[in-house]
DNA sequence: CTGAAAGCGCTTACAG
DNA sequence: CTGAAAGCGCTTACAG
């Protein structure tokens, strides 16, 4: 005997469903399908009443239902830094419309530079069933994705490639942008340059502090490792190691600034000197070019990252099966000012 | 007679699920479910044969199954304007951090002021069954998302009130806030002041323009129209109207922007010219302290805009009835030197 | 402590 | 052109 069962859960809200359409308009369930999703096959007039159903009742079709059927979610995960970091604002943005344009919409969060959170951001949205998912690392090893990934989850990674996994990537050339703005800096007659940068456990700054000793390197200028400092991008931190590689007896007469955090605060604290100090710093940002220098930068193009890789999504998703291919997006040196003043020597 | 079936969808990848996970352990579904979610009533030792099976398998929670049976998804919507706007980087955050403490995801897009969009958007958001929705207005009707809220979508607007419909919003004191800006330069001696607002189908453009107006009034200062201009806020339309209004036989010698993108391209204005304009914007942005002179505004709190409006959701979501309430934030004037310059006369 | 049955609201695969 | 049945992968409401 089957047990006398009555609704009880809170049927989200009190919503009509098709059952409910199809009761009203004296039809079957199936025809209601039909009519909500445009299907050949219903006569105008049984259309008409389908559709008066709808509107009387307030039906809207349940996506959620629909997904678990269909085995898609029509859903991309994104998981970055900061969703409010103005850097990630146009990749967001990009990954958005890409998405849109499949038909997608977009769940995203901030991993708040934490790996654990990461991870936990990162499964969570696979346990929506999101059919893909782009990460921002925050971590250094995405081993916990591998069995996701193997049960279909397309997954790209960006800005910076997974930790022991192998997987798509598509990244800025942080080796070339760094070793190009610093030549920059060489070549305008600078011997002693500083480098200021992001904690070394990410992939990103270790990138472009290689391009920096190169560049140094290949003018054939030492470094004095009092001139390098990697670390945290708070403002103390930072304020801090310009300041010290601006004093002492070999004081540096060029900052190359690692990234946009950086590179703001290194601003301020040139502000408050009496002699120039050129920089040059990795990621352009609004109202560079109205600062008195201009502020030269190594400019990524953010957008073109989250449309890139989105685009790779979608390929996956449609069935591609290449190997996994790591994608490096050349950068742009800006000059506009900064980086043009001479050694105040 | 029944048909004899064979499952065919796509499985989402070809996933195990608990059906699989039971046979595996030999246990019962509904066993695999209270290990799943850590329900009491199992045995340590059937625990751990469920736990070894999904291991084994690489099981994780169909969620999205899951959110269709309890009726809740655990998910806010946001539409916003822009993902890549700056100004709602703050706000989106706090949204994000606020639904992350009640356990919910978070899916967001752009309207791109787009009135069609943002309702395609909201309504998409409804169909996946957000259980809240936060809405930045890009339209002034929002009758259409009426049986939505009824059927128990909690809904808060942000920035803007809804159009047409009663329902809870969260705004700056725009009238207050460019009130008192407008005040500050006519207490510094400016008697020609000019206002550069977004287009005047925007809440907010409106709002600031009647402050605007209201300060003038009660400093006893006429109003040459000629001084007022409001449509988009895309470069060219706004560096225009800033030349015009600082030319003619009546130049204004101090400007109000009604908002953070106008501020900007009159900075660019001001900056090609001999002589000094003071200037005063609507809403804060980065770096406005570094620029020379630094630029004196009124700072919205945008990520306090997104925590009240989030937080107003979920106290609608725990069931409490209010009635709709318009929340109104206070603004902040920071001089930084732009409003403090004296009239050129 | 454990599990079989029914159901969440749709779509799929049929049959008429 | 139309619709009844089964099933997507879970949870609910029971019974043992």
């Amino acid at each position: 005997m089957p047990h006398n069962h009555r609704p009880s859960g809170p049927r989200y809200g009190n919503r009509p469903t098709m059952k409910d359409v199809a009761a009203r308009a004296g039809v079957g369930l199936k025809t209601v399908s039909r009519v909500v999703n445009g299907e050949p096959g219903v006569t105008p007039e049984t259309e008409k009443r389908v559709q008066e159903a709808i509107e009387a009742l307030g039906f809207r079709r349940n996506d959620s239902a629909r997904v678990l059927r269909k085995g898609r979610t029509a859903t991309v995960g994104l998981v970055l830094e900061d969703l409010a970091d103005p850097f990630y604002g146009p990749l967001n943005r990009a990954v958005e419309e890409v998405a849109r344009a499949h038909g997608a919409l977009l769940i995203n969060g901030s991993s708040a530079q934490d790996p654990d959170r990461e991870r936990e951001l990162a499964l969570a949205l696979c346990a929506r069933r999101v059919d893909g998912l782009i990460v921002i690392p925050a971590g250094n090893d995405h081993r916990y994705l591998e069995p996701e990934m193997r049960a279909g989850v397309a997954t790209v990674f960006v800005d910076r490639p997974a930790g022991g996994i192998d997987a798509d990537v598509v990244l800025s050339d942080n080796y070339g942008g760094a070793r190009g703005g610093v030549a920059h800096l060489v070549a305008g007659g600078h011997r002693r340059v500083g480098f200021i940068g992001d904690h070394p456990r990410i992939h990103t700054a270790t990138e472009r502090l290689r391009g920096y000793r190169a560049a140094m390197a290949e003018a054939g200028l030492a470094v004095a490792e009092s001139w390098v400092s990697l670390g945290s991008t708070e403002p103390g931190r930072v304020a801090a190691a310009a300041r010290s590689m601006l004093a002492g007896r070999e004081p540096v007469t060029a900052v190359f600034a690692g990234n946009n955090r950086v590179t703001v605060t290194v601003v301020r604290v040139l502000a408050s000197l009496q002699r120039p100090v050129a920089l040059v710093g990795f990621d352009d940002f609004e109202l560079a070019d109205l600062l008195r220098p201009g502020v030269t930068v190594v400019a990524q193009d953010p957008a073109a990252l989250g449309r890139v890789a989105t685009d790779r999504l979608f390929q996956r998703l449609s069935g591609t099966n290449l190997p996994p291919t790591r994608i490096e997006l050349p950068t742009r040196l800006v000059p506009r000012g900064s980086g043009e003043l001479p050694p105040a020597d």
